[in-house]
RNA sequence: GCCUCUGUAGCUCAGUUGGUAGAGCAGGGGACUGAAAAUCCCCGUGUCAUUGGUUCGAUUCCGAUCGGAGGCA
């Protein structure tokens, strides 16, 4: 079977991974399939970054803007939605750009894992929670020793969220979360991928873009969109996003705004760490940096043409 | 002008009864398979302000100088 090209943008937060997305599909015919957590959800737009019409510059969007913010959202849903839309971009003779911070979603897309013999169970995580808080991250470890030591011997006794998932996936499907992950890549993925990263060679750079951001943010409203999602009940992965939560403090009145931002801009900054982190250990990305390049033009200008010469040695 | 306190990591400060020093924050690195903007792990050498003295040895004690804070006039 022949695999379909997608090309891809990723990077930190704040690098410029969306304009560099919407101009590639300008210039080469595409639509972007975004690959943000956050960015999913309807009335995160502030905080999220989520490109406004003016930014979109035309282009279509997809995956982005759907949800409900009640609405829970996972990997397993995003690859699957994921899959279908780029089927569809690619029928109608046009490029797929992945665009997206999200590593996770990024490369389940991109290598195909299969997700559908596991699922979550909300109770059941509540139960070990639960268990966990009574008797300790150890004893949990100790527990999925006995069942999967391959994979506990990886996993660090504070953290609960990964232990607890790998004793879910084996109470709810028999299997242990090590087969689960072999049998994750069983197939072959369907597409050739060509992924650019954007990275800052100096790392104040890019904190100084993060920090402009915020203050632009503030402007554009975000005091209020937080407010108003900090009221809303029950929410779970919608509130995780930064832009909320650190806000938080201010509204109950304990702590001035200024403090608030600070770690807002923090908890940024240590975010595209992190992202970084992520996506370093991938080694087929080519690896663009602004800071070094210039212009922006120039950015465009490389970036088009190393997609075009992905796009046309696949046809040769 | 006089008196008191103070000067140690990018920042805030501990500390060394004299044997060249360590916390928090900031920052850096890493892990990552159905909550991932989440969750978690690891990482601390710096003319101890400058300069003289005492001492086997001073960042530590003493003096001077230069910063900073407060008090008295």
């Amino acid at each position: 079977m022949k695999k379909l090209p997608v090309i891809a943008v990723v990077g930190p937060t704040a690098s410029g991974k969306t304009s560099l997305a919407v101009e590639l599909c300008r210039r080469l015919g595409g639509e972007v399939v975004s690959a943000d957590s956050m960015q999913i959800y309807r009335g995160m737009d502030i905080a999220t970054a989520k490109p406004t019409a003016k930014e979109m510059r035309g282009v279509t969007h997809h995956i982005i803007d759907f949800l409900d913010m009640g609405s829970e959202f996972s990997v397993a849903d995003y690859v699957g939605m994921a899959h279908r839309v780029i089927a569809d971009i690619s029928e109608r003779g046009r490029i797929p750009v992945i665009c997206g911070g999200t590593g996770l979603y990024v490369d389940s897309l991109i290598n195909n894992i299969r997700f559908e013999k596991s699922v979550s169970s909300t109770p059941l995580r509540e139960k070990l929670k639960k268990l966990a808080e009574e008797k300790g991250g150890a004893y949990l470890l100790e527990k999925l020793r006995d069942i999967d030591p391959e994979t506990a011997s990886h996993l660090h006794q504070n953290n609960l969220n990964r232990i607890i998932r790998a004793l879910e996936v084996y109470e709810t499907t028999g299997q242990t979360m090590s087969e689960h992950i072999r049998n994750s890549r069983s197939e072959e993925s369907p597409y050739d991928s060509c992924v650019l990263g954007l990275d800052y060679k100096d790392r104040q750079v890019l904190y100084g873009r993060i920090e402009k951001r915020i203050d632009m943010m503030l402007e554009a409203g975000l005091l209020e969109e937080a407010e108003h999602i900090l009221r809303e009940p029950g929410l779970r992965t919608a509130a995780q996003a930064i832009g909320y939560k650190e806000l938080a403090p201010y509204f109950d009145g304990a702590e001035p705004l200024e403090d608030c931002v600070l770690r807002l801009k923090q908890a940024t900054r240590r975010y595209a760490k992190r992202q970084l982190t992520w996506f370093r250990r991938n080694r087929n990305i080519i690896w663009l940096y602004p800071d070094e390049i210039g212009s922006v033009e120039a950015l465009y200008d490389i970036a088009e043409k190393i997609a075009r010469d992905f796009l046309k040695g696949r046809t040769q």
